[in-house]
RNA sequence: GCUGGUGUGGCGGAAUGGCAGACGCACAGGACUUAAAAUCCUGAGUUCGAAAGGACGUGUGGGUUCGACUCCCACCACCAGCACCA
């Protein structure tokens, strides 16, 4: 067969006749089918894309023979730095580029044969889109979610933007790989902790694989404890974040960041030399160097002292670049008698540590982790659990107005804004007499303008464009200036999965909220495993908000969610031009695009992925080539079928099981079992077709059954032989066969005898057998009465269908 | 360091606590062919044995169980995430 002629056929055919064509009048039986999608690029589709596109698309297909009405929505994240980069290269416009590498990909996404429902397409760049970028926006300003404050951030010297937490690896630009520097800089920031805690519950009613659910908490980083308040004797307070307030009876000192503001307050004239001598240098150090547990602790005293506020003791100051200054109060409380930390830390300075254990090689440690809570000598909290004494701590300080419970996220605010072009303009306008106002709703989209000097230089290169940035405030009509930044592009995917649905409606708001809570949330949402603590969290979050602004009902953005695991190069390291030596185009030309999918799914697990090898791909298109042969003989089978016979049962059995184990390995996903449990139909097909005298009718059923359950995975070839047996079109449009249960109950099976666990014979045993027969059966066998001569049996397990065990004496 | 995950033939990988290695690749043998390719059939965990048959086998060591790749404990290796979060 001609497998890639076949394919343009069927291709232009279904696009011809809008085969997948999303019904919207069934919106009972929708099933929302999304594929995270991807940036444009001028490279041609490669295996990842096939992969990651092919694969799930063969899974949507499953949906729709299973007679769902899926949606399957496609577009591109189109804003963002690779455009701006090659533009700074060839001096082409982003714009030019970016609609480019669109056409480019539409087609090669096209020619996969994929679903793809084209008429919901979203491209992130189109103002008809940022539109609703910038209005969401401008709803979290007024709810005083996205704000400006002074902040340290991540700035990349050569991409010459900020980037954000997520984007930092290692302390380099994950783009670009440059080191980051750290500035401070009036950045715009959207208050995503606020909805850290929501973010954390919503985790639980999610099918979602664990490890995502687990790295998402740890990034959220929730912590629960108490706030203390020290002072010093000029009567400076210095609150502490501590989740361990049962030990505040062995607080021997405090430690404050050196970028704290209140640091410089607690500089005593004698120590300044050597803390500002300490502060420069830890100014100099990178991130790296000072949060590595590696490197060694080091601090200086600032000669203030506080009084702890529950022993009315004194103790010291220090100053330490191992305190985060951007977590908690970034003020610490040391104690040497609990924490390695703080134990290291003392003995390097000689502060005190109020007890200490000894470990088998007689070295000096902290206590252990259960100890906590008992070095108190007040009678108020002796014998109280460390749990309880902290309680009973916290409630005693908020008493006397020196501390309270409190909880502290690791998660930080989300920092949007972009000093590039190629990105959505934030929809502020800043007035001298109004300060920043949000751009009015009838006046969104602020259209990003078409300039050619769109080099970065630390600002917006927007700013450089007075046409742009010269308006008027809407508020009191006096002259004022644009924001010049852009967005980080996770803001323009944070929604898209909301905006689909309603991206061919003529609506005038961001999402219909009827029809959207018809369509969404997602039910199955695939994507690779790296953006569980961005774009996955970012989508959760604004999710919620829009649900708390009443836009929707819902407030999580996917039911379920499918990481694909990584195709990599055939050296096992990520795949790259250097080490993938063939194409997706060139497997394409050679075996066509069924075989190449098939083997995809066969050769590797799709949740955990791994090194790409073509070993075998040639054998997909011999297998698609033996099940041609096999249905042709078969479609061309006439005259009387035969009587009932044991190759029969098993060909029934072979077919209903391949029924049954292809639709749940489908369904999980496990798309190389599924392939597998095919092939074992097609070989027990081959067997029946040894039998000289068929029946007939069995053989149909079997090849067309056999060439439903292939649609999904060879989508081109299942539909050209489905014409060339006498089927009508479409073969994409038939519903997916229910197994017979009873065609499952074969007449014996084959069990294993044991004796002692151990096995003896293997035996065939009529399925209706009782339990008592079958032994009567099994202990008449030759070999199992030998092993039994002389012994006495005093247990029978029998499994029916599976085992038989005697435990003998 | 902490938190997860993974560990099964030469390879990709199967296996609701019940016959480990399904299915396939690579390999070997046979049929067809002048020959090759393609196709069809057969074999194959390792090891001892001529064979019948035996022993050992799912990273290592224990445990629970009539029975463990599967459950529990400890350890080793690799991978990923976090990386002084008080």
């Amino acid at each position: 067969m001609d497998f890639v002629a076949i394919e343009k056929k069927w291709n232009e055919k279904w696009e011809k006749d809008n085969l997948y064509k999303f019904d919207e009048n069934k919106l009972d039986k929708k099933f929302y089918l999304l594929e995270m999608f991807s940036y444009p690029s001028a490279a041609s589709l490669h295996l990842g894309h096939w992969w990651n596109f092919g694969l799930s698309d063969s899974f949507g297909r499953f949906k729709r023979l299973q007679g769902y009405n899926v949606f399957q929505p496609m577009g591109f994240d189109a804003f963002g730095l690779p455009a701006e980069n090659y533009a700074l290269k060839t001096g082409i416009h982003p714009e030019d580029s970016t609609r480019r590498n669109i056409s480019l990909m539409e087609k090669q996404l096209k020619d996969l044969g994929a679903t793809f429902n084209w008429e919901y397409e979203l491209i992130t760049c189109d103002p008809e889109y940022y539109r609703w970028t910038q209005w969401i926006f401008v709803q979290l300003f007024k709810k005083g979610l996205a704000y400006q404050k002074e902040a340290p951030v991540n700035f990349c010297p050569k991409c010459n933007t900020i980037i954000a937490n997520e984007q930092v690896v290692n302390g380099h630009c994950e783009r670009c790989e440059s080191e980051v520097q750290h500035k401070n800089m009036r950045q715009w920031f959207f208050k995503i902790t606020e909805y850290a805690d929501r973010l954390l519950s919503g985790l639980d009613k999610l099918d979602w694989p664990e490890k995502t659910k687990i790295l998402q908490r740890n990034w959220i980083g929730k912590s629960v404890g108490a706030e203390v308040d020290f002072y010093t004797e000029d009567g400076l307070k210095l609150t502490v974040f501590t989740s361990r307030a049962d030990t505040l009876f062995g607080v021997s000192f405090l430690v404050i960041a050196p970028e704290n503001k209140l640091t410089e307050k607690l500089i005593k004239k004698e120590n300044r030399k050597a803390v500002e001598e300490y502060i420069a240098q830890a100014a100099k150090k990178d991130e790296i160097e000072r949060t590595s547990t590696t490197t060694p602790k080091t601090g200086v005293f600032t000669g203030s002292y506080v009084i702890n506020p529950l022993t009315n003791e004194k103790v010291p100051v220090f100053v330490a670049d191992y305190v985060i200054s951007t977590y908690a109060t970034g003020i610490v409380m040391g104690v040497g008698a609990h924490d390695e930390r703080d134990f290291d830390f003392a003995k390097k300075y000689g502060l005190e540590i109020r007890r200490v254990i000894n470990d088998k090689n007689g070295k000096e440690q902290p206590l252990p982790f259960t100890e906590y809570g008992v070095l108190c000598n007040s009678a108020e909290f002796d014998g109280l659990t460390s749990a309880e004494a902290r309680t009973k701590i916290v409630e005693k300080l908020e008493k006397i107005g020196k501390g309270r419970f409190k909880t502290n996220y690791r998660l930080r605010d989300w920092s949007v804004a972009r000093q590039r072009y190629w990105g959505c303009p934030i929809p502020i306008i800043h007035c001298q007499h109004c300060g920043a106002v949000p751009v009015p709703e009838k006046d969104l989209p602020v259209i990003l303008p078409h300039i050619s000097d769109y080099k970065p230089e630390g600002e917006g290169p927007l700013g450089k464009c007075d046409e742009f940035m010269n308006t008027t405030c809407p508020v009191c009509g006096r002259k004022a200036r644009r924001e010049a930044d852009t967005m980080d592009t996770f803001v323009d995917s944070s929604f898209y999965m909301i905006r689909y649905p309603e991206s061919n409606h003529n609506n005038t708001c961001l999402a219909d909220k009827k029809h959207a809570n018809a369509m969404l949330p997602v039910d199955c949402y695939v994507g690779g495993v790296e953006h569980a603590t961005g774009h996955l969290l970012y989508s959760r979050f604004i999710t919620k908000f829009l649900h708390d602004l009443g836009v929707i009902d819902f407030d999580e953005p996917a039911k379920r969610l499918i990481h694909q695991g990584m195709i990599l190069g055939p050296d096992g390291r990520k795949m790259s031009k250097r080490n993938g030596s063939k194409t997706a185009d060139d497997y394409v030309k050679e075996f066509g695009s069924d075989a190449l999918r098939l083997h995809m799914m066969f050769s590797l697990k799709y949740i955990e992925g791994g090194p790409w090898s073509d070993d075998g791909i040639k054998h997909m298109k011999a297998f698609m080539e033996r099940i041609e042969r096999i249905c042709t003989k078969w479609a061309g089978l006439s005259g009387k079928s035969a009587p009932q016979t044991k190759a029969e049962k098993d060909l029934e059995f072979a077919l209903n099981k391949a029924l049954k184990d292809v639709a749940e390995n489908m369904e999980s996903f496990s798309f190389n079992v599924a392939v597998a449990r095919l092939m074992e139909l097609v070989n027990a097909m081959y067997k029946y077709d040894t039998i000289e005298e068929k029946n007939i009718a069995l053989c149909k059923q079997t090849m067309k059954d056999l060439l439903i359950m292939l649609a999904p995975m060879a989508p081109h070839f299942a539909e050209e032989m489905w014409e060339s047996v006498g089927e009508k079109y479409s073969i994409h449009n038939q519903r997916y066969p229910q197994f017979d249960e009873s065609k499952l109950q074969q007449d014996a099976i084959e069990i294993a005898v044991q004796v002692n666990s151990k096995i003896v014979v293997r035996m065939d045993i009529p399925t209706n057998a009782t339990n008592e027969e079958i032994v009567s059966v099994v202990k008449k066998n030759e070999k199992v009465s030998a092993v039994l001569a002389g012994k006495s049996v005093v247990k029978e397990i029998v499994v029916p269908g599976r085992i038989v065990n005697l435990i003998v004496k």
